[in-house]
Order: C-alpha cells, then sequence, then structure tokens
RNA sequence: GCACGGGUGGCAGAGUGGCCAAUUGCAGCAGACUGUAAAUCUGCCGGUCGUAAGACCUACGUGGGUUCGAAUCCUACACCGUGCA
C-alpha cells in the first residue's frame, strides 16, 4: 500500500519535529521538501538543525548528478537533505526524480514515507507530476532574454506561441520569469507549446504510485508566526550564520554562481560582506538582521497563500500549533489514516 | 538669548500656491505560480459608502491670517537639531 502523508506549512512551524514525532510512531522516514535544505554546507540559514554527530548515509541510485541519502536524527532517518553544492541549479525536476526514488525505496521497504517542508511547489509536483513535457532549461536562452524587457518578452511569446501568451493571467504576463520559461517552452516543442495545466501530461516516469495520501498543514496567526521567526533569526545570527557564508564564499562559491545570493538568510549579507572586504561597511549588522526578518516574514505569507489554496477544501487537516493539544489530533487523524485499508 | 535648519500618512523620505489623500521605498494585507519557487510576479494600502466611476469626512507640529484656492505664503506659540553667545 504506497501511502504517503504530507506535511505542510510556513516556515517555523516546526514541520520536521512533528514530522520525527510522527515517524516514531508510525513506522516512517522523513522526505525533506525544502528547496534549500539540499545544498550542502548552507546548514544555519536553512535550518538543518542536525545534531552534531549525525552521520550521513548515501544511496547508490542511477543518478551521478545527486548525492541522494540519509542522515539518522533520534532514530528517523531523514532524507534529501545535502543534495547538491551551492552552486547546482537544483530545480523541482531534480526534485522529483530524488524524492520519487527515494520515496519508491521507503516504500520498498514497508515504510511510511513523511515528505516534510515548505516548498509547497516541490511537494505538488511530487504528487501530481510535472506536465511541461520535460523542456530542459535553455541557459543560452535565458541569458539571451534576460535583458528583455516585458513587453519585448511578450511580444516574442506572442510570435512563438500567442496561445499560451494568452492562457496566462495578469500576473504571469508580467513575470518576465515565467514569460521566459514560456518560450523556452514553445520553442522546444512546437505542437502544444503549452505547459502546464493546458498542457498534456507526459513524461511522467517520476510521477509516484501513491494509494492514500494525507496532507497536514501547520500555521498559526501571522503574529505568532513572526515572533518564531525573529527569534529563530536572532539564533542563527548567534550559531555563527556569517562565518557559515564566509567558509563558503571561501571555498569559490559566489553570490552569483550559488544559491547564497537566492537564499534567506545569506543574500541579506551580500552587500555587508562585500563592503568589509573593501573597507565601506555601508549597512550595520542590526539593519540586515532586520531585513532577514522581514523577509522571512514575507516568505512565510507566500508559503501561506499557496498552502491555503492547495489545501482548500480540506480545511480540518490545518492545525494551529499554538492549540491545545493539536500533536494529539494530529496523532489521532494519522492514525486513522495509517490504519484504514483501501 | 541670538542665528540658521527641521518638522508630511505605521516608518523613512519627496512635494514648496490649484493637476495632493499627497511621488517613492520599507513595513503590512490579499493574490498568482507546472524545470530559477527561500525564486519571480500582480493588486491593495488615511477613514466611511460603492463592484466601479465617484462622493463625503479627517489629515502635512498647534492656533490665527492672506487667497477664489495652502502641506506649500505670512504670523504667533510650543517642540527638535546645529552654530554663536
Amino acid at each position: 500500500m504506497n501511502k504517503l502523508l504530507v506535511i505542510c506549512g510556513p516556515t517555523a512551524t516546526g514541520k520536521t519535529a512533528l514530522g520525527i514525532k510522527l515517524a516514531k510512531e508510525f513506522n516512517g522516514e522523513m522526505v525533506s521538501a525544502d528547496s534549500r535544505q539540499v545544498y550542502r554546507g548552507m546548514d544555519i540559514g536553512t535550518g538543518k538543525d542536525l545534531p552534531l554527530n549525525a552521520k550521513y548515509r548515501t544511496l547508490n541510485t542511477e543518478y551521478a548528478d545527486y548525492r541522494i541519502g540519509y542522515y539518522e536524527i533520534k532514530g528517523v532517518r531523514l532524507w534529501l537533505y545535502d543534495v547538491v553544492g551551492p552552486d547546482y541549479k537544483f530545480s523541482v525536476a531534480d526534485y522529483a526524480k530524488c524524492a520519487s526514488v527515494v520515496i519508491r525505496d521507503i516504500w520498498k521497504r514497508g515504510k511510511l514515507p513523511i515528505v516534510a517542508g515548505g516548498t509547497g511547489f516541490y511537494i505538488k509536483v511530487l504528487v501530481e507530476g510535472i506536465g511541461t513535457a520535460g523542456a530542459e532549461p535553455d541557459w543560452k536562452l535565458r541569458r539571451k532574454l534576460q535583458s528583455f524587457k516585458v513587453a519585448e518578452l511578450q511580444g516574442i511569446l506572442e510570435k512563438t506561441c500567442a496561445e499560451r501568451l494568452r492562457g496566462m493571467n495578469e500576473s504571469d504576463r508580467k513575470n518576465p520569469r515565467r514569460l521566459m520559461r514560456a518560450i523556452e517552452i514553445a520553442r522546444q516543442n512546437q505542437k502544444p507549446c503549452l505547459a502546464g495545466r493546458q498542457g498534456k501530461t507526459k513524461n511522467q516516469k517520476h510521477k509516484l504510485e501513491i494509494k492514500k495520501l494525507l496532507t497536514i498543514g501547520l500555521t498559526s496567526s501571522y503574529e505568532t508566526l513572526y515572533g518564531r521567526i525573529d527569534k529563530r533569526v536572532e539564533e542563527r545570527v548567534r550559531q555563527a550564520i556569517v562565518e557559515e557564508i564566509e567558509g563558503l564564499l571561501g571555498k569559490g562559491y559566489t553570490w552569483e554562481n550559488s544559491a547564497l545570493g537566492t537564499t534567506i538568510g545569506y543574500k541579506e549579507w551580500e552587500e555587508h560582506l562585500n563592503s568589509l572586504n573593501t573597507k565601506y561597511q555601508i549597512q550595520n549588522t542590526r539593519s540586515i538582521i532586520q531585513r532577514w526578518k522581514y523577509d522571512e516574514h514575507a516568505y512565510a505569507r507566500r508559503q501561506m497563500t499557496w498552502f491555503r489554496k492547495s489545501l482548500r477544501g480540506v480545511q480540518g487537516y490545518w492545525f494551529d500549533i499554538t492549540g491545545e493539544g493539536w500533536e494529539n489530533k494530529v496523532t489521532n487523524l494519522v492514525a486513522k489514516w495509517h490504519d484504514t485499508k483501501g
């Protein structure tokens, strides 16, 4: 019985902690669904929270690009941390490959995979598959389109696949990144050129055969969330995030060639660390930390709008982490789901 | 005490007679999302009514005044900053 338990929700709600608890109770293994924890060496800022003695065990797979393995925390396996180096351009497609390998392995051993993470898009693709006909990124094209204005990109897409442009919503139509990807897809497979929900779902070899799915959402009021986030940011500063970044920069990773430049908790330090080197310290630490907190707040909000939508219709499965006895309620819900057949 | 300078929406900061409920950034709120997703993008953002257009109210330190009309000019007062005593 291919069961899959998903724990989602915004940052700082304790998804991993809950996952570990449930893994112990239901003979499960954790699979991270986090677009940043896949990077080796980016630990403090991405909140890996690994015990000092955590050992990593690797699984041999057909994929040479990834290091697929697990850490064992409190006797529970935690998969998909540290999959690639910070300079690898990791995407949902990479995630789908890795996660499907891991989840099938867990199923094979008769255990329950528990997917926990804040990257809603990764979870969605894992559960539903990707319908973009496997159009690979065309970096040369992207580089070329980089400097184009929105109106110009729209013009190009109009010529390449007018139908696609018409199918986009107001927001996406003004989003250069989406326009670029649409052009990229259109150039690679002329015929449908329609990505996503409009296109035919092909190339789904990574699509999992999930027989039973339960999704649990963790949340709280923004007031609570922001408070937890702020506290956690302060902790990370104390855990020497700056030293971690300096170490990575020292190894040759840069703000441009790695995930450093796009990851909250890292990117905020760019100007500061650069200016330190040249004796021009423009920003003080205080304001960087504040910036970092604000970025996390906005991130939590974005996550909420994603998860609100994806959990629409299963409202009962949202749990407020400040509520009385919510953990028992979760356990009961999972137990009921886990025990029933069919 | 004298001389300058300053006060503007939750914050920062434009505006120096009508086009100002007031540029912009931040914060905040809502939304989008099918190979960059911790990314990227959209909308709202003084109050009330309205789907909207719009209407009305309250607002640019406080009180007066000039003017058809003031955040913008004059004046008095209280306050903050710097300089000289």
